[in-house]
DNA sequence: TTATAAGTTGATAACGTTGTCAATTTCGGT
DNA sequence: ACCGAAATTGACAACGTTATCAACTTATAA
């Protein structure tokens, strides 16, 4: 910036002026410094910009996803990453991987560098840790599943009531012997589908058999093998919901093997891309990501921009998509 | 920093010492400083510590890419950030969409953050603007697609060799109507697949019919309508390869709801999730977004650590998995 | 005991930028 | 030609940190 001030003749400041588009700068000398400029290539040091400037804003916010490479996750990236660049606001993304340790030093890292604001898909269950950031005024908005020990908006998917709806949908088709698929219970939403699968039964009087309740599973091939596991019972269930997306994934690969597809019943919970064509389709209950990732970063900005109002809880509805394999009758 | 100084009663020097692990510094002191640091909840500064520092690296990469929420991008996107969190590095991720502008828009502001390098699935055919960027020192790779008017890095699929190989499986099972979906001509891959498809046609023999062919099929939607007109031909294709993940997907419902998939052929080009399990499975020449993703962040490290031999060119092979769509017999 | 080396610590400047405020130039009205 | 107001420009300090180098303390050897 030095050079560029002195082959335009200039000082310093004007420079400065220039580049942020202030209004008290002739036009002759404007075009100086922008020759000048280009002639240098010269490249505008953002970081010492907002070391310098009052609002002190990075214009960079931090997401933390359970794994960017997760159609859920990544769905929810991407219209956080719309709403911000919008503002001209870049995206730092990273994936927790359901680890506490890997959460808290994504998050550590993201603060460093002082991040305007933070999207958080928790893996953790405390977030005591990030008062002082917050005390610190960091923005902070929790997507997917609630903060703790910390108050703090959330955009969430009504977990319970979307479960129950697909579990009251088996049992309109007749099954009493409901399998259940649970992803690992220190995920706040895995426990609260839970919830619902418990709930739902119990006001449809159906008994909980424990045999038919596989928790604690995570990803495709644990799900696949706990599927087998469930079928292969004396009194296999007739009819399976599986409470994520990968477990969905898993057991509808044990059923295809299993030539059981057409028999068991399955309803899954969030939608997978493709599932319309399987045979018979999956039927799902639908979480919407995109309305849920747009919803977070708008609350996040409106809290950037100043907004101190209480916290906002917001709980976007989930959707039941028939689509054959939930309505296979028992 | 100041006020952690003050109370362990130590410089602004030692409090720094501490922070950054230096040796020089006794146990007592190192203590003191820690104790404050707590007490106060001081927050490093890394931007103001970049600035100041010598090697003048912000410990962040910028990854652009075609879509974050797209499954190849997404897991190229996953595999870098675990190569760079080893590093204690973060990523700042965007998606250009295809869209010229939007690349650049991007990358200048992750130029102006002083990114230590820059991994780009380009959506433009230019990248002469880089230059000036890589003289400051930014280094870069390509991946998926070459850089143009500008010497770097890149890590390629051999997308001619895959079609090839995938039109060849179809000729294979006795086909000579083959029909084609090629995405944006703009992309440097669809083009590359497009001659693949008409090099294999060529060496068989076969006469190109350009009615088989559609080319800027863009998306779901598009690649389902251009199944349906294809497949509503006077003479119609008995099978089809479609050139992207998305155009596969497209494809595939186009065929179940005409009810044609189980006599129409179809070979995709990228792998989807669940495509095994569909009926009948389709097959694909799959590629390594994994592999190709540790290839890009390795090499972009090597060049960061002062690397500075030749540009390095590698193709990451592509695999055919066969699943039944494609040996539909004609 | 002293000289010397090794280990600690701190004062100051600097990184690239912008806020503050004062200085200078320009302009409209007499 | 001159005044005052408005527009333009610049000098300097400061943002939070680390590099440099000098000063101090302690340990070691003669």
């Amino acid at each position: 910036m030095r050079e560029v001030a002195a082959l335009a003749g200039v000082s310093l400041k004007t420079v400065s002026r220039v580049i942020n588009a202030e209004p008290a700068v002739s036009e002759t000398v404007r075009s100086r410094v922008v020759g000048a400029i280009q002639r240098l290539d010269y490249r505008h040091n953002h970081a010492a910009s907002s070391l310098r400037r009052s609002d002190r804003k990075s214009s960079t916010i931090g997401v933390l996803l359970e794994d960017v490479a997760n159609p859920f996750s990544s769905a929810l990236h991407r219209e956080i990453e719309d709403v911000a660049l919008q503002r001209g606001v870049l995206v730092l993304a990273g994936s927790s991987d359901e680890d506490q340790a890997r959460e808290q030093q994504l998050i550590a890292a993201f603060t460093s560098r002082r991040v305007d604001g933070l999207i958080i898909v928790p893996a953790s269950h405390d977030h005591s840790y990030l008062l002082s950031e917050r005390r610190a005024g960091t923005s902070m908005v929790f997507v997917d599943r609630p903060p703790a020990f910390l108050d703090a908006d959330s955009i969430l998917t009504d977990n319970q009531a979307g479960v129950r709806q697909g579990i009251a949908h088996l049992i309109a088709h007749n099954h009493r012997r409901i399998g259940y698929l649970g992803d690992l219970m220190t995920i706040t939403t895995a426990a609260e589908r839970c919830q619902g699968y418990e709930q739902e039964l119990a006001s449809a009087g159906i008994a909980l058999d424990p045999q038919l309740v596989r928790l604690n599973v995570h990803g495709i091939d644990k799900a696949d093998a706990a599927t087998v596991e469930l079928l292969g019972l004396r009194e296999p269930p007739t009819a399976l919901f599986t409470s994520q997306n990968l477990l969905t994934i898993g057991a509808s690969r044990a059923l295809h093997r299993l030539d059981l597809h057409h028999r068991t019943a399955l309803v899954g919970f969030d939608d997978v891309l493709l599932a319309d064509l399987l045979d018979p389709g999956i039927t799902v209950i639908a979480q919407d990501p995109s309305t849920m990732g747009r919803k977070a970063a708008e609350q996040l900005f409106r809290r950037i921009d100043g907004d101190q109002s209480p916290s906002v809880h917001l709980v976007v509805p989930t959707r039941l998509i028939t689509r054959g394999s939930g309505e296979i009758r028992q």
